[in-house]
DNA sequence: TTGATATATTGAAATGTGTCTATATTATTA
DNA sequence: TAATAATATAGACACATTTCAATATATCAA
C-alpha cells in the first residue's frame, strides 16, 4: 500500500465523488458512472485509472463494459495505516 | 470542517512529515521543526501556512517564537468523517 | 536604539494536475 | 465484415503547487 498515492487520490473532489456513488451503487459500468457527472469520458477515465493504480478501485471486464466497485479492504487500510502512523 | 481541504494538506509527503514530527515531539518551535528536513525555512512555513488554514495544526505566540502543535480533535473529527461518509 | 533571531511574505521558476478534443482500441451485433 | 458501443490513450492547454532567494516583519537582548 502507497499511502501518500492513496491520499493524493482522495484529494479531488471528483474521485471522492466517485468513491461515494461507488460505495452507495455496488458494481457498476464506466457509463453509468459518467452519468452522474458533466465531465467528459476522458476526464472520468483518468480519474478512474488513478484510483485503480492506488488499488482503492477494482476493475471487472466484462464483455465491452468494465464493472467499478471499491477496494474496501484498501480503504479499511488506508484508514487504520493512517490512524496508525498519526495519532498513535 | 473542510473534507476536502484537510484531504489535500495530508496529500504531501512533507506535510505528513510535519504532522508526525508535531505528534511525536509535542510543542515544538518552527526553527526545531525546520531541523528535521533540508528544506528552506519558507517552504516549511508554506507548508504549516496549509496545515493551519485547515485547522489540522495550532500555533501559539510565544515571544519571538511560534509553538506548533497537532490539532488532534480536527484530526479524529476528519478520520471520522470520512469513515462515515466513505464506508457506512 | 541597534543588532540579532524567528517567522512570514513576495515573486519567480519548475513541475504537477485536471480538463478537453481527437483518436485508438476492444468487444458486440447486424 | 462493417457499423456501433464502451473504454482507453495521446496531446494540448490552463491552472495549481512546490520550491527557492530575497526581503519584510516582529521580538528579544545588549
Amino acid at each position: 500500500m502507497n499511502l501518500l498515492k492513496i491520499s493524493k487520490a482522495l484529494a479531488d473532489g471528483t474521485r471522492y465523488k466517485i468513491l461515494k456513488i461507488l460505495m452507495a451503487n455496488g458494481e457498476i459500468s464506466c457509463g453509468e458512472l459518467e452519468d452522474h457527472f458533466t465531465l467528459s469520458q476522458p476526464t472520468i477515465s483518468h480519474h478512474l485509472k488513478i484510483l485503480y493504480d492506488c488499488e482503492l478501485v477494482s476493475v471487472k471486464k466484462d464483455g465491452q463494459h468494465s464493472l467499478l466497485s471499491v477496494n474496501k479492504k484498501m480503504l479499511e487500510k488506508y484508514f487504520e495505516t493512517l490512524k496508525m502512523e498519526l495519532v498513535k
